[in-house]
DNA sequence: CTGAAGTGATAAACCGGTATAGCTCCTGCA
DNA sequence: TGCAGGAGCTATACCGGTTTATCACTTCAG
C-alpha cells in the first residue's frame, strides 16, 4: 500500500536493485528484454522516485531558487515576475526541475537566503534579477560556489552568466521614435540608479540627445514607487520650461504620471506624450492606452532556466545569452508635440 | 573544507553520531554539559542539517506547495497572490519551511501536480486557492493523503481544513454603505461563477436587496477578466435604466469599468458610483481613487501557514478559522445619485 | 549487599536511491 | 583448448541524517 522502492521493483523483477536503478536511468548495464520488464513493472506499480533519497546521493536536488528582495507592496502589480515566473518554469518542468520562490525585504536578506539554501542543499542553482552596480550577491554567491544566472543585466567583469536584454537599443527606440515625431524636449523618469539597467538607460539617453537634436533630456531617478513616480511628475510639469514627451521607467510610473497630468489639466497626448518602459494590461487599461515597450518576458524566463541547468551542468561554462529585443508598442498616449 | 557533517562533529567531540544527533535536535540522550559541547562544536564548524538527508529518514521535508491555476496574464496585477505569498513566507520561514510555488494552466495540471509532489516526496502539505464548487482537488487531496489547507472558503462537507473571511458580510458592508447613501440601482459584475466565493457574494447581494428596497440588483457573471469587466460594463451602461453603482468583484475589473464609463461620458462619481471587491496600489493610482474593499492579505497568508503546519503535525485536526473581516475605505469613485 | 531503575552514551540499522567492485557466463580469436 | 574481453547482473558500500537496541555505570530502595 505505501509507496514503491526500488527494492519492491527489484522484488517483482527478480533482479537486483541495481538492475532496477540502471533500467530506470536508462543507462548501460542491463539487457534490453530486462530493461522493458523492468519498466513495466514500474509503470504497473506506479513507481516514482523519492527526491530526497535521490539527492541524497548524487548531489543535485532538481531544483533551482530565485529570491526576490523588494517590498511585497509593489511586487503585485508588476505582471513583470508572474510572466518571469511562468517562464521560468515552463523552462525548467521539460526536466522536471522545481522552483522554490522567496519575497525578502533586502538584500543582506537575500544573501542570508542563498547561504542557508547551499547549506542545506536545497537548490542546485539561483537566479538573480535586479542586479545593482556593485553588487554584494554575486562575491557571495561565488564563495559559495552556488550556480547561479542573472537575468536582465550582462555578466559584466565578475562574469556570472546572464540572459539580458539590450536596454540601450531600448531606450533608444523609444527617443528615436519621440524625437522623430517632432519632440525636443524629452524627459526621463528612471527607477533605482544603482540599478544596472537603470543607470543603461540613462546613458543611452545622455549619448543619444545630441545626435537627436534634443533640447533637454533630464533623467530623474525615483525608487519606482508609484508616489515618487506621481511627484517627480508634478515638479516636470509644474517647471518654466516643461518637458512635451516623458519616458517611465516603468508601467506604474507611467500610471501614476498619467494621473498627475489628468489631474494638473494637462492633456495626454495633446500636450504632453507618455512612453512606459515596460508594457502590462495596466497600460491597456488607461485612458488613453500608454504607448509602451513590450518584452517577452514569458520566454525572457524560459531562456533564463535554460541557461541556467546549462550552468548547472557545466559549472565551468559562462553564458551570456542576448534575447530578443523589445518593441515599442505605439498606442494613443504619444503624438507630436502641438505649436 | 566540504561541508561539515554530524560524523565531524562526532569526532572532534569524541562522541557518537547519535550523541551529536540528540544534541541537536533537543531531545533526551545526552547530558548538558556534553549537549553544549556539541553545540558550541557545531557553531563553530557552522554546521547546518542537510535537507535531503532529513527528509530521509524522518518523512518530512519540511517544504510546502501551492498551484495557482490561473493564465500568467491575469496574475500579475493581482496584488493579491503577491501579499498572500509574502504572508505565507512569513509565517513559513518562522519554522525553517520553505514553499514551491507553480503557476499551471487549468485544474488538471494542478492536480497532476499534486500528484507528482506527493510521490516524490517534495512537500509535505499544500495551500489550496480559487475553491470552485464541487472541487475536484479535495477529493484528489484525500486520495493522495496529503495535508492541506483552503484559503479562502470554509470547508464544507468536505471538509479540508481552511482560512476563510466572510464574504457574505462584506458584500453587505458594501451594498448597505451605497443603500445608505442613497442608491437603489445596483449592479453587481461577479467574477467566475463557480469560484465559492463568487457565489456567496452573489447569494448575499440577493438577500440583502429586498430588506434595503433596492430596485433591481443583477448579478453578471465574467471570467475575471479586464476585458469582460469593460464590456458587461459597457452593456450595463448602455441600458435604459441604468444603475447608479456598480460593485466590482476585483480591482482589475473596476479599472476597466472606470474607463469604460469615462469613455462613454459617464462621471464617475457623479452619474455612478464604483466599489472595487479588492484593493491594492491600482484603484489608488485611479482618477477618481476607487473606493475598494481592503483585507489584509499579508496576515492571512501567515494565518494559513500556521494553520498549514499545524493539520501537518496532527493529520487529524480539522481547523476553519475565520479571519479579520475586511472594511471598506471609501475614496473619491463614490457618492450620493443625483436626482 | 543485592536488585531494580534510571542516566548517558554507543553501535548499528534504516530511509531510498546511486555508484562500484566483482562475479558468472558467453563469445571470439589465437 | 585456453584465455581475453565484454555483456549482464549481483552484492555492497555510501550519502547524512534519525532511531532503536543495547550496554556500562550510578544511585537508591529493600
Amino acid at each position: 500500500m505505501a509507496r514503491p522502492t526500488i527494492a519492491d521493483i527489484a522484488d517483482r523483477a527478480g533482479v537486483s536493485k541495481g538492475a532496477v536503478s540502471f533500467a530506470l536511468n536508462g543507462r548501460p548495464g542491463v539487457s534490453d528484454t530486462t530493461r522493458a520488464r523492468i519498466l513495466e513493472i514500474a509503470e504497473q506499480m506506479k513507481w516514482r522516485p523519492h527526491s530526497a533519497a535521490r539527492a541524497l546521493g548524487a548531489s543535485r536536488v532538481d531544483s533551482v531558487g530565485m529570491v526576490i528582495a523588494r517590498p511585497a507592496r509593489t511586487l503585485g502589480v508588476e505582471p513583470f515576475f508572474a510572466h518571469l515566473l511562468s517562464g521560468l518554469q515552463s523552462g525548467l518542468s521539460a526536466h522536471s526541475i522545481s522552483l522554490q520562490l522567496l519575497i525578502v525585504e533586502d538584500t543582506d536578506a537575500e544573501i542570508e537566503v542563498y547561504r542557508r539554501w547551499s547549506s542545506e542543499h536545497r537548490v542546485d542553482g539561483v537566479i538573480l534579477v535586479d542586479l545593482t552596480v556593485r553588487d554584494p550577491r554575486i562575491e557571495a554567491l561565488k564563495a559559495l560556489e552556488l550556480p547561479a544566472v542573472v537575468i536582465g543585466g550582462r555578466g559584466g567583469k565578475g562574469a556570472l552568466p546572464s540572459v539580458w536584454a539590450d536596454d540601450r537599443d531600448a531606450m533608444l527606440s523609444i527617443v528615436e521614435y519621440l524625437a522623430a515625431i517632432g519632440h525636443r524636449r524629452i524627459a526621463h523618469i528612471a527607477g533605482t540608479p544603482n540599478f544596472q539597467h537603470t543607470q543603461r538607460r540613462i546613458r543611452a539617453l545622455r549619448d543619444a540627445a545630441p545626435r537627436l537634436g534634443l533640447i533637454d533630456a533630464p533623467s530623474l531617478p525615483t525608487d519606482f514607487s508609484d508616489a515618487e513616480g506621481a511627484a517627480t511628475t508634478r515638479r516636470l510639469l509644474s517647471a518654466s520650461a516643461r518637458p512635451t514627451a516623458i519616458v517611465y521607467d516603468s508601467d506604474v510610473m507611467a500610471v501614476a504620471g498619467l494621473g498627475v497630468a489628468m489631474e494638473m489639466g494637462v492633456s495626454v497626448p495633446g500636450d504632453l506624450s507618455i512612453v512606459a518602459f515596460d508594457d502590462s494590461i495596466l497600460t491597456q487599461l488607461m485612458h488613453p492606452a500608454l504607448t509602451a515597450l513590450s518584452r517577452d518576458t514569458f520566454d525572457f524566463g524560459r531562456q533564463a532556466a535554460e541557461v541556467l541547468l546549462e550552468v548547472i551542468a557545466h559549472s565551468d561554462r559562462v553564458i551570456n545569452l542576448r534575447t530578443a529585443d523589445p518593441v515599442l508598442t505605439v498606442r494613443e498616449s504619444t503624438a507630436p508635440p502641438v505649436g
